[in-house]
DNA sequence: GTCTATACAGCGATAGAC
DNA sequence: GTCTATCGCTGTATAGAC
């Protein structure tokens, strides 16, 4: 059942849909500017005009595939939410998702939308924005729960918090590129939330001092 | 004076150093795939074989800017070092780098390429990680030095606090692109560092509970 | 829906004159 | 050192047949 505030991924013609898996993928490894059309079609063995049938142009595509990763984003999240009560681990699954993307050796596709802003169509930049409200939204709600039955505590606002954690995860897997391996990006996330429990929550978790 | 581990950035002519300053900007804003000879020729009123003149191809241009982009960068901390002693101060001054970059709507010069890896010539990619290497020694000898002058206390390894601090920095500075403000990563800067400070120092910046 | 063929702009790069 | 001219290739996009 979803809410009204939810949004439905559209069904799709299955060519459409190989066409924004194909897309996808390369967008969140190669950027917005370093895949073309003649790159998908000889993926999926087609012509680049068969492309042109589904998506007229560029620009629309790189609208659909924001449209589609934000519904399918915003959906793990309410699944990882109905799944996980406690809000420390609630922020370990909310950046398992990144890590699962890294071991990929992809990018979030927004992330990767964020450094290429300037050269993107204009038509795209909202659904950029609207990606990252979402992860703040949802995430200073998590926190705020946190804050509620004690297990986390901080000084700053849910939101400040918030946009810290999308920030400096987005950072740890651009950091983690050039390095081709996870540990940075780990260790960056453990640190992260470490800061965040409550005294009493945090014995749980805590790590030795080397 | 130089020591034996400090490169010196080599003369040039006025001219290259021209291109080299107009291509920078471009990579920094647009990113490396998303500006050619063409941009630089027109901006400085030149032809696109004179550019070739001064730098044989792309990748060459594009190693040069990394080799003068991490000299100047070392440079700067070295200054930075010498002009501010506290640790804590320090580590407020190395952001300040970056807050000065997204004041140009700037990234990161390595940031940039490190989104861009995939896609760069083969001969760009170690010094993508040598300028993050750099930034990561010059860090984790300021939190070490924090950690013995007390000004500084954390659980982790120096080398894993400088990766953190590098990853959401830079991430810090992807977020607040498409917003076009610094509020965020001024707010994630600070967070950032109180989370280091001693107790005893930490009186004289922390902030009230809203 | 998919194809071939093609238009047209832009890319990095080179030749050769000045 | 800088120019004009041009090459070969790739980019996005379209026309029109099937």
């Amino acid at each position: 059942m979803l809410t009204s505030m939810e949004e439905r991924e559209p069904e799709r013609l299955p060519t459409a849909t190989l066409i924004l898996d194909v897309a996808e993928r390369l967008l969140q490894i190669r950027g917005f500017n370093a895949f073309s059309y003649a790159d998908i079609a000889t993926e999926l063995k087609m012509s680049k005009a068969a492309l042109h049938y589904h998506f007229v142009g560029k620009a629309e595509l790189g609208g659909e595939l924001i449209n589609r990763y934000t519904i399918r984003f915003v959906a793990a999240l309410a699944a990882l939410e109905a799944r996980v009560s406690d809000a420390p681990a609630r922020l370990a699954a909310y950046s398992d998702l990144y890590l699962a993307l890294l071991l990929e050796q992809k990018m979030c596709l927004c992330g990767m939308l964020a450094t290429d802003f300037e050269t993107l169509p204009d038509s795209m930049h909202a659904g950029v924005v609207a990606f990252f409200d979402k992860n703040e939204e949802w995430l200073s709600r998590v926190l705020e729960d946190g804050i509620e039955k004690g297990a986390l505590e901080f000084e700053e606002t849910p939101s400040e918090i918030a946009w810290m954690i999308i920030g400096c995860l987005q950072g740890a897997m651009l950091i983690a590129k050039p390095y081709g391996d996870t540990s940075r990006f780990k260790s960056t996330a453990s640190q992260l939330f470490k800061g965040l429990r409550a005294p009493a929550a945090k014995t749980s978790r805590s790590r030795a001092v080397k």
